[in-house]
DNA sequence: GTAGGGTTAG
């Protein structure tokens, strides 16, 4: 930079040199700053009389790698308003970059219309920025539509528009798109990969596919880089194989932060908290600095093992390594102290956030009071949660358990009324499972799937022998207001269970029954599903919307703590 | 001098 700033002053006191060649040599200069000094390099642009669309360039890509926002933006709306110099394929493609970054959605599609009438609209790196803008700002149709413009693409664009739908979770997109790129005769690459593979960690129901893919890499002799290998290590935790995880984890020559936190989220979704901070403290041993990431997953897993004392030497730690904690730390914290039922400390906590609460925190918050029957915090805390979402079913169905727990069925009533006069649907509860390639899904209470009959005789079996181990059935876990012989009936119906009356009716020990539930399992469906593991000799692992669950002869990995 | 990648509480 020393040195670059002598010629610099050469240049400006020997002015003798013909203008043309002046500002060559300033440009020369500025590509050369652009790397190290881009505040240097952005005043010299300034005093190039005549700067070239080449210098403009430079700069905003200086400032895209500097992590400036906005200042890619400000200096392309310089260059459209002087009409000089013109704006090139290289300018759109930087300044959408940019744009997607910047979450500058409107700024973007200026942009769009931009290089429709610029007519660099045919030009593959500018339609491929487009698209990836698009698909960052998790818009896949109209990513989709600059997809299928497109003459020709490569597999960069595949692979953008394969990343693009599994952002959004659009699994069967994803994988679709994949095979199609293979029949147009584009090999996929590492990138395409990650995208495919990421898409199989959605929800965590493809883990067919993920192992197909996983094979796919081998029989392809690819490259098994540090993105990819990641994507497989989240892959298998999310489909609920963390040994699998593990032993990708293991292979891997090279960690980085973001490989370490998918092993240590990995831990603890799976309820294994002590592999959790094991692997945390591996991580701090090889000398790799943790990441935000990595907080959320050791404080996660805290909060699931009731390890309030381990959970605040993390906290403290984490602000002594001067990481600024955002509003899913607090939220883990929140959770934290809730599911020890430390509500005081929890609502403590909230007032003390640099950060409004989101619905999540005060649904935890609601999830606690009930469970503690504080019917007045309890209240207080709905109250804030329905204003801000007044048409979510579930802040209802809690309010109104709040009331159920408290045995106040006329208020309970009212909320249920209330729910009924506003049109607002419950969410039903839903679990699938993969047979043979195929993902089953099961609604509480729906007998239509074509084995149904075959189902319920299976069920009727499994109540009686778990009837018969002394079972007494938890019947708080239904809200209804109705006798308690219904209410017994209501829980044989629950999803989660004909979802495993249909994996014992179709496979046989030691097939792993898997299941995932939209919803959170319900306390009796954990029981009986603790006692069936026992019963059958079968493993088997309910992913719910919070967690793993794996029951293994009568227990389950969360030790009931969820 | 160009375009795409992995991890995120409830």
């Amino acid at each position: 930079m020393r040195i670059l700033r002598q010629i610099h002053a050469h240049i400006v006191a020997y002015p003798h040199s013909s203008p043309p060649s002046r500002s060559f040599l300033l440009s020369k200069i500025l590509c050369f700053a652009a790397y190290r000094n881009i505040r240097y390099a952005r005043t010299l642009l300034t005093q190039i009389a005549y700067p070239s669309v080449f210098s403009y360039n430079t700069v905003i890509r200086g400032l895209i790698l500097e992590g400036q926002s906005r200042g890619p933006i400000f200096l392309f709306r310089k260059l459209v308003r002087n009409k000089f110099p013109l704006a090139n394929t290289f300018t759109l493609a930087f300044v959408l970059k940019s744009c997607a970054i910047a979450s500058a959605f409107e700024e973007g599609r200026q942009v769009h219309k931009h290089v429709i009438a610029s007519g660099f609209g045919g030009n593959l790196h500018v339609q491929t920025s487009l698209l990836n803008f698009y698909t960052k700002r998790e818009n896949t149709e109209m990513a989709r539509k600059v997809f299928d413009e497109m003459s020709d693409r490569n597999v960069v664009a595949w692979s953008a528009m394969i990343g693009g739908y599994a952002r959004v979770g659009k699994v069967n997109e994803a994988l679709e798109l994949f095979r199609e790129m293979q029949k147009d005769g584009v090999m996929p690459d590492e990138m395409a990969m990650v995208g495919a593979i990421s898409a199989c960690a959605v929800s965590g129901g493809a883990l067919e596919s993920g192992e197909w893919l996983h094979a796919f890499i081998y029989k392809n002799e690819m490259k098994k880089d540090l993105e990819v290998s990641t994507a497989l290590v989240n892959m298998y935790a999310k489909c609920g194989c963390i040994d699998k995880a593990k032993q990708v984890f293991d292979s891997m020559p090279v960690k980085d932060a973001k490989a370490w936190s998918s092993m240590i989220v990995g831990y603890s979704i799976h309820g294994l908290v002590k592999q959790a901070l094991e692997t945390f403290r591996e991580m701090e041993e090889a000398e790799v600095e943790p990441n935000h990431v990595s907080f959320i997953g050791v404080l996660s897993a805290c909060a699931h093992g009731g390890l309030v004392a381990d959970g605040k030497k993390y906290w403290f730690s984490m602000l002594q390594n001067k990481m600024e904690p955002s509003l899913e730390h607090y939220g883990c914290m929140v959770d934290m102290f809730c599911r020890a039922n430390l509500v005081e400390e929890a609502c403590d906590f909230v007032n003390s956030m640099p950060f409004s609460p989101n619905p999540a925190i005060w649904r935890t918050l609601l999830v606690s009071c009930k469970r503690n029957k504080l019917l007045q915090r309890g209240e207080i805390v709905a109250k804030q949660l329905i204003q801000m979402e007044p048409l979510n079913a579930e802040n209802y169905i809690l309010l109104s358990s709040l009331y159920g727990s408290v045995s106040d069925w006329v208020k309970m009533s009212h909320v249920r009324k209330l729910m009924n006069d506003m049109g607002i649907k419950t969410v039903p509860g839903c679990s699938s499972i993969e047979i043979d390639g195929h993902v089953h899904e099961f609604v509480m209470g729906d007998w239509s799937h074509p084995d149904a009959m075959a189902i319920r005789k299976v069920l009727w079996e499994v109540m009686d022998r778990v009837q018969r181990s002394g079972h007494e059935p938890w019947i708080e876990s239904v809200l209804h207001n109705v006798g308690d012989g219904e209410k017994r009936d209501v829980l044989w119906e629950h999803s989660e269970r004909l979802a495993i009356g249909y994996g014992l009716l179709k496979t046989k020990a030691p097939v792993v029954i898997r299941i995932v539930k939209n919803l959170r399992i319900c306390v009796d469906c954990h029981q009986v599903t603790k006692i069936i593991s026992e019963l059958y000799e079968r493993e088997i692992i309910v992913r719910d919307r919070i967690r793993f669950h794996r029951f293994i002869d009568g227990i389950c990995s969360c030790n009931d703590l969820w």
